[in-house]
DNA sequence: AGCACGCCGACT
DNA sequence: GTCGGCGTGCTC
């Protein structure tokens, strides 16, 4: 460590403290100094009220608003030297612009054991190599010990030594390599286990990078010109068009350079598929963060990824808070994925992240797309970002055009109608696969009587109940609850109780009875529930005999499905008339996503979506010119009507069992935030409360208040004042309540 | 968020 | 007689 001598020692340490409160907590130094001295970024052990808690050190100053006597000293520093500085950074920043916790925020950012005060250091691993004078000259005699003998041998042939595991796989003991220690032959060496083989002096790719098409090569080179300074991009490129071709070979470049790659992607893209394209690659390790690891193998890759001895990292959502030693680039596929943004808590958006990120250390950043975000897009429309278009598909068929297919007054059986049902019967017979994409899982949105008019509604939401039939039983997807069947109507008696409309299960079964010689999988949430049965059922479907897979959206995103040449929508109308001002968005992106699915080999595809709204002219608009066209028009409507990306907002959402109590504090929290920015001239616009779109969910009632302004600062500070009037506000402790920055769903 | 303290119901 | 329900208050 450098001189740290004379750096002063603080009487004051501001430490961030696991706890919602948007403050530090002042704290004396105490314990052993460390070595580099008192800094920011050091994890402390520290009294917190009437326990320990682990919090890092933002600020070192020698004063503090309460008598400097009354400070409780740290128990003990936890580290040697500060958490990564980069880290660090994002997190104080994210704290800031999400209006968080700094506690909070920073152990959520961390890996548990960090958090739960572990050493920041990776397990290591043995690994045994003969030693230098006995790969020079011939080792005495072990005729006495012919298995040694033999293990020496072994050894000798890899220079760089073997891991205990390869050597115990070959059925030689500890004891052996041992005894070949004791005589001075073979030397213990230990080493993080994320390390990289030795002997990696040789090429960085393990297969040759395929060749590009002239738009991929223009990206590409658009990507090589900066690779030392910001420079974000969007990738726009169509389902098929090989972005992953452009993100793996602008990685070798920034790996090449000794570099660190940082890939994000959506919950679902994680696949072993994505993996396996990555790893085969590169001969360099790809680190890879998802809900599977270990605590350990958490905190592994976060010290690989922090020391830089890991090139490659590629993860979800929070692997935004990876730290980097080398920060080369960030890339964010599918960066309109709304698995980005978390939902609760602390309500970042990793994309978002990853353009402060970028910024913050001058590296490119690719956000890529086949339905880019309209934040995205106006940004590159705007010349914010480099807009770097592929509009060709390596299999040379254009995207499958959608065909409205107009419901009304038609027999529906399974949510089919009889145009629809022979489309697939013809692509069955013509050997291909067909894919259904259905909104709704379960047999059917809700159980009705035919008689009154009853539905089945949750006693706890302001939601009806789904009819499941496998088990059967209503199920409400907004709470936990389940009912059985009734046998009948509860209110008047009949015993005439139907199911309304088609989920993924009534579809399936309609599917099954009609086509009873084809396999007919269904892939929803419920189906797939148990861990790689996704992945079973795909492989199973990628072998190309005729089929047909029925499904929610978890079908819509990223798997290569290429025998597939018809993708029927079974109902389109979902985000046609939503309140939620970005549903149309999602709605076309969805779409454009699914109809991705037809036709990706050697067949051109058909995608049939049915609808009740064939006049539409948001969704004829999507048909006649696709995702980039309406996205153009939605821009827009969302310019003349002040909404994002033209208008930032944020939303306070509270929620209480207690009706009275929501509404309560939520009128006096608006009439208390209008009057502030009445006072001071601020120019940021303050809607409701209003009730969240469905108001009663888990019986817990849900209130909203809205703030609007054009400069963000003036929202930053709208915001701030806001939640320091609830943090002051006895009746707010009460009612839940949280400010998400950049709402993504209004409900 | 935790975790206490603090006053009112059914039980080892 | 006490175990424990969750209201209220605090955490440098």
């Amino acid at each position: 460590m450098s001189d740290t001598s004379s750096r002063p020692a603080p009487r004051v340490l501001g430490v961030a403290v696991p706890s919602p409160l948007r403050r530090l907590f002042d704290y004396r130094p105490g314990g052993d100094p460390p070595a580099g001295g008192w800094q920011p970024g050091l994890r402390v052990r520290v009294p917190f009220g009437r326990r320990q808690v682990v919090g890092v050190i933002l600020e070192c100053r020698d004063d503090s608003a309460l008598p400097l006597a009354t400070l409780k000293p740290v128990d003990a520093c936890l580290d040697d030297a500060p958490l990564p500085e980069d880290w660090l950074w994002l997190c104080r920043f994210t704290a800031r612009y999400y209006q968080h916790a700094p506690g909070d925020t920073l152990h959520q950012a961390m890996p548990a054991l960090l958090r739960q005060g572990r050493a920041l250091e990776a397990r290591t691993r043995e690994r045994w190599r003969v030693t230098a004078s006995a790969a020079q000259e011939v080792p005495p005699g072990l005729a006495r010990a012919p298995r040694q003998a033999e293990l020496l041998a072994m050894l000798r042939q890899h220079p760089h030594g073997l891991v205990t595991q390869a050597v115990l796989a070959q059925s030689f003991s500890r004891d052996q390599l041992k005894a070949l220690v004791d005589k001075g032959l073979v030397e213990r060496l230990e080493e993080p286990r994320t390390a990289t083989p030795a002997g990696q002096a040789g090429p960085l790719l393990a297969e040759p990078a395929l060749p590009l098409q002239r738009e991929q090569a223009a990206a590409l080179a658009a990507l090589h010109e900066q690779l030392d300074a910001f420079h974000p991009c969007l990738l726009h490129g169509v389902t098929g068009s090989g972005k992953t071709e452009v993100y793996l070979q602008l990685i070798e470049a920034v790996v090449g350079r000794g570099r660190q790659a940082l890939v994000l992607v959506p919950e679902i893209g994680l696949t072993p598929q994505t993996l396996a394209r990555f790893r085969s690659r590169f001969r360099v390790p790809v680190v890879a963060l998802h809900s599977g690891l270990t605590d350990h193998e958490r905190l592994d890759a976060w010290e690989a990824a922090a020391s830089g001895r890991a090139p490659i990292v590629i993860g979800t959502r929070s692997a935004i808070f990876t730290p980097l030693a080398r920060p080369g680039a960030i890339i964010v596929d599918e960066e309109h994925d709304g698995s980005f943004k978390q939902q609760e808590g602390l309500r970042y958006h990793a994309r978002d992240l990853a353009v402060a990120r970028a910024h913050r250390h001058g590296i490119p950043l690719v956000l890529g797309s086949a339905t880019p975000s309209l934040e995205t897009l106006q940004r590159a429309l705007a010349g914010d970002y480099r807009h770097l278009r592929l509009t060709q598909r390596a299999s040379r068929h254009p995207p499958a055009r959608l065909e409205l297919v107009d419901l009304r007054g038609r027999p529906r059986r399974g949510g089919l109608i009889p145009p629809v049902m022979e489309a697939i019967e013809s692509t069955l017979a013509a050997g291909h696969q067909v894919l259904v994409f259905i909104n709704r899982r379960g047999f059917a949105p809700t159980l009705a009587c035919h008689a009154c008019g009853w539905m089945a509604e949750c006693d706890h939401c302001d939601a009806r109940m789904t009819l499941h039939r496998q088990p059967p039983l209503l199920a409400c997807h907004h709470c936990d609850r389940r009912r059985a069947l009734p046998d009948a109507c509860p209110d008047c008696g009949s015993a005439d109780l139907r199911p309304l409309g088609s989920g993924t299960e009534r579809t399936e079964e309609t599917l099954a009875e009609r086509f009873p010689e084809t396999p007919v999988y269904r892939i929803d949430r419920d189906s797939t529930r148990r861990r790689d049965a996704l992945e079973q059922t795909l492989t199973e479907v990628r072998r190309g005999a005729p089929c047909l897979l029925v499904g929610t959206q978890m079908l819509a995103k990223g798997h290569h499905l290429p025998h597939v040449t018809l993708v029927v929508v079974v109902n389109a109308d979902a985000g046609l008339y939503a309140s939620d001002f970005r549903a149309l968005e999602h709605s076309a992106q969805l779409l454009e996503q699914v109809a991705g699915r037809a036709g990706r080999a050697a067949h051109p595809g058909r995608v049939l979506v049915q609808t009740l709204h064939a006049d539409d002219p948001n969704l004829r608009l999507l048909a006649a010119r696709g995702y980039d066209a309406l996205a153009e028009q939605l821009l827009e409507e969302r310019r003349a009507a002040l909404l994002p990306p033209f208008r930032h907002l944020a939303l306070l959402r509270l929620e209480s069992p207690r009706e009275p109590a929501v509404s309560e504090l939520g009128g006096r929290a608006a009439a208390a935030l209008r009057e502030h920015l009445a006072q001071r001239g601020l120019e940021v616009d303050c809607l409701g409360p209003v009730p969240a779109p469905m108001e009663r969910r888990q019986n817990r009632y849900h209130l909203q208040v809205m703030l609007g302004a054009e400069k963000r600062s003036r929202l930053h500070e709208a915001g701030a004042w806001l939640t320091a009037w609830l943090e002051a506000e006895p009746a707010a402790r009460r009612v839940r309540w949280s400010l998400d920055i950049d709402p993504q769903t209004l409900s």
